[in-house]
DNA sequence: TAAATTCCTGACTGAATTAGTCAGGAATTA
DNA sequence: TAATTCCTGACTAATTCAGTCAGGAATTTA
């Protein structure tokens, strides 16, 4: 596994369309301009995302990105996963053979440890940022800011 | 926080340092064979590792690389953060600025992530991988496959 | 039906990082 | 003095990152 800005992009698009789950399909052109990301990149990564089948693509005018499960099936360990190249953590490529056919002395401690790593990311899912009061308010003021869900049926405050 | 290949071999060097500890200096040269890591590459690394303060180098014949520290006071997060650039997790670069003045939307929500994640890191420490009785069996197995520490005190069973 | 919107795909590019090479010097031990 | 080992810096090929560009497909709205 590795973790890097591509998969904090990645991660960061995700919890926007979390957090606007309920006003429907999210675009990446919104999702480029509040965050500051490249549309083209996000278009890269929204392919991934989609094969891995963590977003569900709506086209045509009012379309956009939605998720593809309920946000408290959706982890950070699925999101970093789908973008970077799966984990083949160990030297040998998880074959064990590392040191004259047999397992290397470090393969089994890295492999524990990503183990961990994961779990941990695992452990993480989309809903646990969402429906947080300070965070509720953030996202009104931004929405207003970067004029989104204008011509929505959202009422903005 | 960067999670990559170069981390790996960082811990994975660190690791084999600190499990033949008690034997001395550990040779560049010895990990370089042992682990398949080029070893230049590996000089390149303990340069940082030692600008850290986490290894002491000891020139001449019979040198090599010791722990600066006891491996209970190293986690693998110092070692991963001292070979990789130091975590700039938020497009801002901390400041806050992201978006008009203000924390953007997902500055707070990564931040509280890459917090945790050091956390979990920085909670694994080297000493964990020791003095556990199946490693030191492959410890052992290993040191003669590849012939470490023949001329060394150390009587290899 | 026509036009606008949005996803979708693939090829291409500059910059950065990774992983490694090479050459040489400094300190230490024998 | 010779061998060993750390130590430093410059250089390089391959890969990844992040982004650009061009165009096509599906859908909605006028």
């Amino acid at each position: 596994m590795r973790l890097s800005t591509k998969g904090r992009y990645a991660v960061t698009a995700m919890m926007d369309i979390a957090l606007h789950e309920k006003q429907g399909p999210v675009t990446l052109a919104e999702i480029s301009q509040c965050q500051g990301i490249s549309l083209s990149y996000l278009e890269q990564l929204f392919s991934k995302l989609k094969k891995q089948g963590l977003v569900k693509g709506v086209r045509g005018p009012g379309g956009g990105y939605t998720l593809a499960k309920p946000s408290d099936q959706i982890s950070v360990a699925d999101i970093i996963q789908s973008v970077d190249e799966k984990m083949d953590m160990t030297k040998c490529g998880g074959k064990g053979n590392c040191s004259k056919g047999e397992k290397c002395l470090t393969h089994q401690l890295w492999f524990d440890l990503s183990c961990n790593l994961y779990k941990f990311l695992n452990g993480i899912k989309l809903d646990q940022y969402v429906n947080r009061p300070e965070i509720n308010k953030l996202v009104i003021k931004q929405d207003t800011q970067y004029g989104r869900f204008l011509n929505r049926s959202l009422a903005v405050a």
